[in-house]
DNA sequence: AGTACCATGTAAGCCGTTACATGATTCT
DNA sequence: AGAATCATGTAACGGCTTACATGGTACT
């Protein structure tokens, strides 16, 4: 059920069309939540007939711009503040990195480097964000998230350098 | 397609009932993947048919253990080495953090409480984990994830602090 | 004129959760 | 004897992905 909290929310923040909150999807919340526009099409409508958001406008090429209703802040304040979350997840880099230990230390090695090359280029990315948002007009709420992504980055890339090191040490004594 | 992946991991580890694995699937991997029974039943039947695991043996109470194949480690170890890795994650905690901006200064340092209070146990489970682990007769491949978890976990538990303080101080403005 | 991007929708099939179902063994 | 736990399975339903399908607008 988190899809629809998680488009009420991107609603609460501006009002939207579909197109753009897909693309949201993948720009914002690729690190907690995706989402297809297979998928937002029919949950708008779905909200929509719920009275959750409403439509506030057509514009070209049959764009259809929605904003979340009064109806839809208290639905997603409810959520955020009262429902029990669901702390369960589910991410394939992390089963992965739980895996990883049984690969003899050269394949070990090789993956932990692909991993640090990712994370190279996503702390790179993170900083960019940062930047912009210290010099946007604007002070923005979301620069925090931006700040803890930065520090857990942080930490997952100086663990990987750690074990690319014990991995090739361990390589040696072979 | 990781379940399958996440199976083989585990019997790689050792020989393992599907009750077993679904204990383990709770244990250590409710932070990155999670399995119930009724799915994992079915996968070994399946990864039985493929000959990437095989029966190695019947215990009481109609109790089925299941082995790793060599076909089943030469899987496991292309999946880990050369597929490219699927990124995306679906954590509805992360989808809560990046909301809770949406929050009045109230509700957001109700909200970071609540999870600061879940990291603070999260925590201690971890270094009770770790002190285990330490005092454990053969030196075990997994202590370093621990570690990592702890240091994600101390990341998390210091910037929801700030993040209290900063929504107790824009309260009070008010 | 062709390519790229904007923009929305539907359908089939797979994956995962919840619920249903059954029976053996151990502990109190 | 009854409760808890061990142990395996199936079925219905819902969520998510992939693929199909269509058309408008802007740029070169």
């Amino acid at each position: 059920m988190s899809l629809r909290y998680a488009v009420l929310g991107l609603l609460a923040r501006r009002p939207s069309t579909g197109y753009e909150l897909t693309q949201t999807f993948d720009r914002s919340l690729r690190t907690s939540w995706y989402a297809r526009h297979s998928q937002i099409y029919p949950e708008l409508a779905k909200l929509e007939a719920a009275n959750l958001v409403e439509l506030v406008g057509q514009g070209a090429r049959g764009s259809k711009t929605y904003a979340i209703t009064e109806a839809g802040r208290a639905e997603l304040r409810q959520w955020l503040v009262e429902a029990e979350p669901d702390r369960s997840q589910r991410s394939e880099s992390g089963l992965r990195l739980f895996l990883t230990p049984l690969l003899d230390p050269t394949d070990r090695q090789a993956t932990y480097e692909r991993d640090l090359a990712h994370v190279t280029q996503e702390l790179a990315a993170l900083e960019k964000v940062r930047a912009e948002v210290r010099t946007a007009p604007e002070p923005e709420a979301f620069a925090p998230q931006v700040e803890l992504g930065i520090r857990i980055n942080t930490v997952l890339r100086d663990w990987l350098r750690e074990q690319i090191q014990a991995s090739a040490d361990n390589a040696d004594h072979e």
